[in-house]
This record gives structure tokens, C-alpha cells and sequence, in this order.
DNA sequence: CCGCAATTGTGGGGTGATTCACAGTCTTGA
DNA sequence: TCAAGACTGTGAATCACCCCACAATTGCGG
């Protein structure tokens, strides 16, 4: 596989692949994690140049080249193939503002519990004792995603172990208690009418759901 | 401007618009701001529901509204209204997870002048005495962006300030310095040779650039 | 099954950043 | 032009988290 995949579209059909990026410290950052059936490099498609962001496999992988040309032309002449690149950035979009969202005033035990029910969503099985995630990442990794420190993660995880929320065994996560989880992070109750700082009282500006 | 706006996509034509998230704490996250030209509601475009994300004028705007339906059709029917989209979903997602790299592992100062130096890539008009900013942000506002909170920003521009860095006058920032300001955050010089904590050294799997 | 490396676990010191409280300044609508 | 509200400025106390250092455990490759 050679390293000049900058002019094509990644599609992975099996296994699964880590995107992240290395910050001059030499701290990395995980970007997304790719599924069979999803793309990746789709940026490249608009663009040439800017390498820094780097795929490493997790799982013995397969993945399909196409060249940048070629999707192009696909999108152009198979309008029903953009929609579905479209609607693929979509989702990836998605996942990087809500991690974005959950990344800003929270704190680290927050965002590790955000991040366990996140992966418990993707990779979570049922099992009589719990929710099983189906996907091993080493506390660096964790650190890494919701910008911690490995102790932190550590640290946290063994609460969260005594308190009987989550159980761990053979390095695999379990999740026994979910919905007390889910809660103990959005019920951080605001009895305060929502009301933003940023919203004057007297020049109201328009707004809307969206 | 009816509040339904869930099932549309919308144009802005004039203006600017800031989409925001606000956290159960009553505390917002700036999601983006939209410039003329641009659409945003487009993920509703392939889901309904979920409408926890609002939009506030900054300043007077016009916008079209766009059916999801018509919307839809036209991407089907038209592929190069389908890769405009993509492309322009593209430039968001990639904002994002600029942004969220510099989240993650920087401090506060730092995130500061990274969101300085963006806005001036984005707003900034050239002057004899630097790049002024052509956009008013509160430090509340400011704050909301990088994670931080009111009264660390106000402390942190002081220190740039009485730097030489930046002046600010009627509530403008400018910026003195840009190449100082850039050469201060990202040559926080490693010389550790570029290894990732996450690459074993005897079961090193396939790694690439992208 | 043995050994080396990766991973996990733990504590203590230091600190950047939040929080709270209040004062001063600017701005805009009446 | 005046007043109320938004915005900016500042200091003190507190705390969560990082950093460093080292021990214990696990797991993989030969």
C-alpha cells in the first residue's frame, strides 16, 4: 500500500481504521474512527496538498483506492452517488460537533462518560449483564479522544468501577448501568431559566430553531 | 421568519448568522457562523427532529428558505448542486475538526490566539498598523468559542496587549503581530522525533498519510 | 512458557483556570 | 441626554487536572 493516497478516496470494506492527527508535541488526536462502508480522504477530493492527518489500522483491514478523478466523475454523472457522499460527510460532520460540544465546559469525568455511552451507541452488543463495547482502546486512546491524560482516564475508570456503574474485564468495557450514567451528565440540573448570556434584553435579535 | 425551520435548508444571502448549541448549564458553544453564501440546517436535509441548535442574526440578514423536499430533488436531478453541497459540508466538517484539534491539549492562551489568527484569516482587513478583525465579538463570545470563560479572556487579551502583540481600539481588535502571534504556538518546538504513543514498536500496523 | 514491552495503577507537587464578587466603562434606547 | 443594561476589568480563593516518577500487571512474539 503505498503512501501517496493523498489524490484518492479511501473505502474500507473491512476492519477498521483510526484517523488522527499528531500536534507538534507530539500529542495525537483522534479524528474518527472508520467503519466498513465508510470513506475517508473525501476531503482530498476539493483539494490537493495538506497532509497531516494520518490512517492506522485497528483491526486487519481491506480497503479500496479510487482515484480522485474517477469519484468525481461519478458524482457528476450519478447524482444519487453524491447524495450518498453527502450524506456520509453528514454524519461524519455530526459526530465532530457534538464532540466538539461535549469537549467545551465539561469536565473530564463528563466527557468520559459522554464518550463510553458514544462508543456504547456504535460498538455497544447487550449482554444479561450489561452493555458491552465492542471495541478495545487503551486509556491513551481514550485520553486522546476527549483531550485528557492517560492517569486521568485511569483514574476515572476505576471510579466509575467502584461505583458499579461499569464493570471491566479482560481489558473489555462494560456498562451495567447506562441510563444512570446518561443522566448523572445532562441532569447536571440548570434550574435557571435557559436563557443565554449572549442574548440581550433589550435588542433581541432574531432566533430560531433550526 | 416562522420557527419551523427544521424541514428547510436555508441560504443566507446578506449578513451573518452564529449557530450555537447551549449546554444544559445554560452555558452556549459556538457552533459557527455563517457567511453570505452559505447554507446550514442541511443535515435536516436527511433526518428530522432533533432541534437542540439555534441561530441568532449578528447582523441584518436575508435569507432564503429552502423546502427539504426541493432541496432534495435538486441534488438528485442536478449533480453539481449535489457536489456544491458536499464541497461546502466539506469546508464546515474541516473548520471543525481544526478546531477541535486546537481544543484538545492547548491551553487557553494558546486556543486564544489560535482563534485570533483564524479570524483574521477569515475577517481580516490589511492597515498600515496591522490586520484589523471586521467582526465584533465579546469576550463572552470569544470565551464560548475556545472553551474558555469571560473573565480568562479579558485576562489574556490585557497580556497580548501590554505585549505589543495586539491593540484594540473601539472594541477592534488588531493584530500587530500576526507572524509572532503564529511562530508562538505552533513552534513550541518538539524535538522529540515525531512517534505516536500509539504505535507499538514490535506490532506496528500499516500506517499512512491521507 | 519466557521475557520484554505495553498497559494499567497510584501518589504527590504544582499550576492554570474557574468561580465568585464587585467596580468601572461603554452603549443604546427612550 | 440620561439611565439601565451590557460589557470589560481585577483580585482572591479554590480546585481539577497535568506532570513526573515509579510500581504492578498484562499480553504478545519467539
Amino acid at each position: 500500500m503505498p503512501a501517496d493516497a493523498g489524490e484518492s478516496v479511501m473505502l474500507l470494506t473491512t476492519g477498521r481504521i483510526k484517523l488522527y492527527h499528531i500536534t507538534p508535541e507530539g500529542k495525537q488526536t483522534l479524528l474518527a474512527l472508520i467503519e466498513p462502508g465508510e470513506i475517508f480522504g473525501e476531503l482530498a477530493v476539493f483539494e490537493s496538498g495538506g497532509r497531516e492527518e494520518f490512517a492506522e489500522t485497528m483491526l486487519k483491514s481491506t480497503l479500496i483506492k479510487i482515484p480522485r478523478q474517477a469519484i468525481q466523475e461519478l458524482m457528476e454523472s450519478h447524482a444519487n452517488v453524491a447524495v450518498g457522499v453527502t450524506k456520509l460527510m453528514g454524519f461524519r460532520r455530526r459526530r465532530v460537533e457534538r464532540r466538539l460540544k461535549s469537549l467545551l465546559f465539561r469536565s473530564n469525568r463528563e466527557r468520559l462518560i459522554h464518550l463510553l455511552l458514544e462508543l456504547a451507541d456504535q460498538y455497544g452488543t447487550s449482554t444479561p449483564n450489561g452493555v458491552r463495547l465492542g471495541i478495545k482502546l487503551s486509556h491513551q486512546e481514550l485520553a486522546s479522544i476527549i483531550g485528557s491524560t492517560r492517569e486521568t482516564v485511569t483514574v476515572v475508570l476505576g471510579e466509575l468501577q467502584s461505583e458499579g456503574s461499569i464493570a471491566i474485564v479482560k481489558r473489555q468495557i462494560i456498562l451495567k448501568t447506562m441510563e444512570r450514567l446518561a443522566k448523572s451528565i445532562d441532569s447536571t440540573v440548570p434550574n435557571v431559566p435557559v436563557e443565554s448570556p449572549f442574548i440581550s434584553k433589550n435588542r433581541r435579535p432574531a432566533q430560531y430553531g433550526i
